[in-house]
DNA sequence: CAACTTGTATTACAGTTGTAATCCAAGCGA
DNA sequence: TCGCTTGGATTACAACTGTAATACAAGTTG
C-alpha cells in the first residue's frame, strides 16, 4: 500500500484547496486560501514548494506560471491521518474511539437515524 | 472549559503509563517505559520534565526522589485531541468523520450489533 | 535598453519535538 | 573524609513547522 507523506496542519489546508479544485496556479491557491486564512502570499508558496518536495502535490509548467495539483488523495490522507490518530490516542483500535465519540458527542435525531441505517447498510 | 496543554506523542506514552497508575517515580516510569519502547532512561526524563513543565503532570519529593502524577485526566485529553484532530481532517464535524468511518473500517457482526445497541441508547 | 513587475527560488529564524548527553549535588561505602 | 553512585537539572542538537522576507530571472513598459 502506498505510503502518503506526513502533511502537517498548515500544509493540510492547502491541500483542501487544491483536492477542492485543481490544477490550479500559484496565485489562484493564494487567492482561494486568503478567502480562509490570514496568509501572506509568501507562506503559501513556501507550503506549495515543501507539499512539491515531500511529493503530496506536482504542477506543470504553463510559461513562467506553474499549475498544481495533488498526487496524492483526499481519502489516502484522511485514512493515513486517521490511522496515526487511532494509533496515539487509542492504540489503533477503532471501535473504542467509536464507543467514546458516541458517549461525548451531541447528534441530532436525524444524525442517529442516519447513522443506524448506515450501520444497516454494513449489517449486509 | 479548562484547557489541557498540547501533548505530544512521545510525551503521550508517557501519559499513559501515568494514567495507568500513579504516582510512580522517575525510575517506576522509566522501567514501565522501557517494556514498550526503546526509550534511553534520560530521554524518559526528558519527557517528565516537559510534561511537568506544562503542567500536565506535577510530582511529590520524598527524600531525592520525585514521585510523578497526572495533573489532566486521559478522558480530557483524548477529548481535546480529538477535536484538534476533528478540526484538521473534517473541519470540526463529527458526522463526517463517523460516515467516514464506517465507510472504512473493517467492523465485525458483534461489533456492528453493539454500536447499534448504542445508538438505541442515545435516542432514548 | 533600462526600470518595473511578477512569479519562482533561496534564505531566515524562532519554537517544538525527538532523542539524548553532560553537569552537579547529596548520600553511601571504603 | 573522598571518591562512586544515583537522581535530578541543564544543555545539546538536528529535523520539522509556522511564518515569512529577500534575491533572482524573465517579460512588459517607457
Amino acid at each position: 500500500m502506498k505510503t502518503v507523506p506526513h502533511i502537517t496542519d498548515a500544509e493540510w489546508e492547502v491541500m483542501k484547496v487544491l483536492w477542492n479544485e485543481s490544477p490550479r496556479t500559484a496565485n489562484e491557491v493564494i487567492d482561494a486560501m486568503q478567502e480562509r486564512t490570514e496568509w501572506k502570499p509568501k507562506t503559501i508558496r513556501t507550503l506549495l514548494n515543501r507539499l512539491a518536495q515531500k511529493q503530496a502535490i506536482s504542477f506543470t509548467q504553463e510559461n513562467r506560471v506553474y499549475a498544481y495539483f495533488p498526487l496524492v488523495s483526499e481519502g489516502e490522507c484522511v485514512k493515513s491521518e486517521t490511522q496515526s490518530f487511532l494509533k496515539r490516542i487509542y492504540g489503533g483500535a477503532f471501535k473504542p474511539m467509536l464507543v467514546n465519540f458516541l458517549k461525548e458527542e451531541q447528534l441530532s435525531e436525524e444524525d442517529i437515524k442516519e447513522l443506524r441505517e448506515m450501520l444497516d447498510g454494513k449489517n449486509k
